[in-house]
DNA sequence: AAAAAAG
């Protein structure tokens, strides 16, 4: 029997909770639900709200319902015994597979009461967690809210009057957001044991340290908090999200050089590679020019003299194809600031605390014309900025069409920006929010694997700015929660990957419920025709921009290409991760991900994972410990692969070689940041060398080949490298 | 294959 995701209506595995997923008419009012009325599914007939939602008892005693780990399924069981894929919550651990783990520590009966291990304080605390809510003091911001239990539903509160005065500023809030929900982590969602125990146990310094809720990941540590902010010396400021992304003022290579350096003219780049990185499309037919017209300057208007913009023609197959642009070189930029270019003063001074005194080539390129409220399509490579190049305008426009001034309740979002992943969005809102914040406007951040109830409590208050993926986004929709009827700007991150088959139809979806007419900024590094969908249904007439002289030559990470037998890959791989400095490694499934993490941690080096398979407060601690180089290496799927920062990563491993070039670029873009340098090595067998060739060939990436076997003195320089 | 939704 055919393992079908979907099964067929009235097939054996069928679940109607799940039968909705992905289909275009999602909420579904005609999905079955449970004939049994105690069952969550059920459905009490056409009377009923399209979805009965739990209230505070029903969830209280779903928490109680649940069976005592005794009863739970046994800690050795494999994968294959979870649930369907879509059940995360309920699926027993990864960890389960980690048989190693769980000798070197007492039974789960003993822990509970077990004196504290090593210096953590006394898991006593955590037994006692459902009292939790009672003396939690961070919750007490809210200072009127009842009792968790007896809290009202969503629906309520509206009323609540009182929160806009007290509302702390979303600055100081940020970090609850990403933190795991108290209620729903220990009723309904709370991490397996399993899961907690894959915890590094020796290297955890203290439970303080390693509870979400005490380190608040990635916010706080990792930066003065915004009231400090001012006292903090800008230079020692850890990065900032995307912020950081790029290159330190003082560090990147100076433009001059760069000027100097003869400009790699436009036209070799990266349109050509652009075009047959995928079958031809219907859309653009026996039209698709061949690789010889390449070199044909006439796809590729310069800038004329008198300055004049070639335009786009939004909806012309041909061009889009070639995704003419207008190429900004860093000259261009010397001497302008980002008041220049048209951002108010409070703005300005933000970016400047944020660490971007004066613009990028790709934010001089594209702010004016997104202040000039022009759709836009901007390419620049990883780590160019990016982020504030469609951020500090989009702040900009909000605030003259209106202004923070209309701060009413529940007003709707006027700004979304939407993001391939939860770490992305996450990070995109770390830089936006505070731009936002300076001149009085809000941002929250929308994304699933947490629960709901901040979200929506954020939205009830009122925000301008949406920051978040597609699924929460299009579930709190569904739920009559979220409305984009007045969102007039919409950024895409990454949105090329966001035009990938999956990600396509929700996001047409979502663009399709924001206003008409209303304007559209499309970003990536890899920029391509692959948008063109997108630009066909939704933008007008939309701006071009890249910059120009961004080509590998100017790069600062050396490629090499490790030829290896697929016996050895492991351990060449514990090799080359013998080392100081962070390594983020790439695989291509999660379980390799998974099984890559725990070898290296049983080996001796401190090692986590991130990916799809855990729980979004693993996958934010994960990536924090990294962040905090509490580990040195992360094992990582593709969710790492895009947009993600970490300051420092000197080593990309790919222990799978990606299959698309696009793919190459943004992996290895985690490295060589800064200005600094970097290594990505690629693990192939052999008899993929071809394949690697054209990949690097279509990057425009030269790299160096080697073979080598374990214990090569070759794998030991790379590391060192 | 991965990612993106569950109160």
């Amino acid at each position: 029997m055919p393992q079908s995701k979907n099964p067929a209506v009235g097939g054996k595995n069928y679940d109607p909770k799940y039968s909705a997923k992905g289909a275009p008419n999602r909420g579904g009012s005609n999905n079955q639900g449970s004939k049994s009325p105690g069952h969550r599914g059920f459905r009490a007939d056409e009377g009923a709200p399209k979805k009965a939602r739990w209230n505070a008892d029903e969830r209280a005693a779903k928490a109680n319902d649940r069976p005592a780990y005794g009863d739970r399924p046994a800690y050795g069981a494999g994968r294959s015994e979870r649930p369907a894929t879509g059940a995360r919550t309920e699926r027993p651990a990864y960890n389960n597979d980690r048989p190693a783990r769980s000798n070197d520590r007492p039974s789960y009966g003993d822990r509970n009461n077990s004196a504290p291990r090593g210096d953590r304080p006394s898991y006593g605390d955590r037994n006692d967690r459902p009292a939790r809510s009672n003396d939690r003091p961070s919750y007490g911001d809210r200072n009127n809210s009842a009792p968790r239990g007896d809290r009202p539903s969503y629906g309520d509160r509206n009323d609540r009057p009182a929160r806009s005065n007290d509302r702390p500023s979303y600055g100081d809030r940020a970090p609850r957001t990403d933190r795991p929900a108290y209620n729903n982590d220990r009723n309904n969602e709370r991490p397996s044991y399993g899961d907690r125990n894959s915890a590094p146990r020796t290297e955890r310094p203290s439970y303080g340290d390693r509870a979400p809720r005490t380190e608040r990941p990635a916010y706080n540590n990792d930066r003065p908090s915004y009231g400090d902010r001012s006292s903090a010396p800008r230079t020692e400021r850890p990065s900032y999200g995307d912020r950081s992304e790029r290159p330190a003022r003082t560090e990147r290579p100076s433009y001059g050089d760069r000027a100097e350096r003869a400009p790699r003219s436009f036209e070799d780049r990266a349109p050509r590679r652009s075009n047959d990185d995928r079958p031809p499309r219907r859309d653009f037919g026996n039209d698709r020019p061949s690789r010889s017209d390449d070199g044909d300057s006439k796809f590729y208007p310069k800038r004329s003299e008198n300055g004049a913009k070639p335009t786009f023609a939004g909806g012309d197959d041909v061009v889009l194809e070639r995704l003419e642009a207008i190429a900004t070189t860093a000259s261009d930029v010397v001497g302008v600031t980002f008041g220049d270019l048209g951002l108010g003063e409070n703005i300005v001074r933000e970016l400047a605390a944020l660490g971007a005194p004066s613009p990028f080539p790709i934010q001089a390129a594209t702010i004016p014309d997104v202040l000039a409220g022009r759709d836009v399509l901007g390419r620049g490579k990883t780590g160019s900025g990016k982020t504030i190049a469609f951020g500090a305008p989009l702040v900009e426009k909000l605030m003259e069409n209106n202004g923070a001034k209309d701060r009413k309740m529940a007003r709707k979002p006027r700004a979304l920006i939407l993001a391939p992943t939860r770490e992305l969005a996450l990070q995109i809102d770390r830089t936006v929010q505070p731009i936002a914040r300076s001149v009085g406007l809000f941002t929250t951040q929308i994304y699933g694997g947490v629960p709901q109830y901040r979200q929506v409590s954020a939205l009830q208050r009122g925000v301008d700015i949406i920051i978040g993926t597609a699924g929460r986004i299009e579930d709190l929709i569904d739920q009559g929660r979220l409305d984009l009827s007045e969102v007039v700007v919409t950024v895409l991150d990454e949105a090329d990957y966001m035009c990938d088959l999956g990600f396509l139809e929700p996001v047409q979806r979502i663009l399709r419920q924001t206003k008409k007419g209303g304007q559209k900024l499309l970003f990536s590094a890899t920029l391509d025709k692959g948008v063109a969908s997108l630009v066909k249904e939704f933008l007008t007439n939309p701006a071009v921009h890249e910059v120009a002289g961004e080509d590998q030559a100017s790069s600062t990470i050396d490629h090499r290409v490790l030829v290896i037998e697929h016996r050895d890959k492991s351990r060449i791989i514990e090799e080359l991760v013998n080392r100081d400095g962070k390594t983020l490694i790439f695989s291509r499934t999660r379980a390799y991900a998974e099984q890559l993490a725990e070898q290296l941690e049983d080996a001796g080096v401190k090692a986590t994972s991130l990916h799809g398979d855990l729980n979004q407060a693993r996958r934010t601690r994960n990536l924090q410990m990294l962040t905090s180089g509490r580990v040195n290496v992360l094992v990582a799927t593709d969710v790492a692969a895009r947009g993600i920062h970490v300051d420092d990563i000197d080593l990309v491993i790919q222990a799978d070689a990606p299959d698309e070039y696009k793919t190459y670029l943004h992996r290895s873009g985690r490295t060589g940041r800064a200005g600094k340098t970097g290594t990505v090595v690629t693990l192939i067998p052999k008899q993929r060398k071809r394949r690697m060739d054209e990949l690097l060939d279509r990057a425009e990436i030269e790299a160096s080949y080697m073979s080598a076997g374990p214990g090569d003195a070759a794998i030991q320089e790379l590391a060192n490298v």
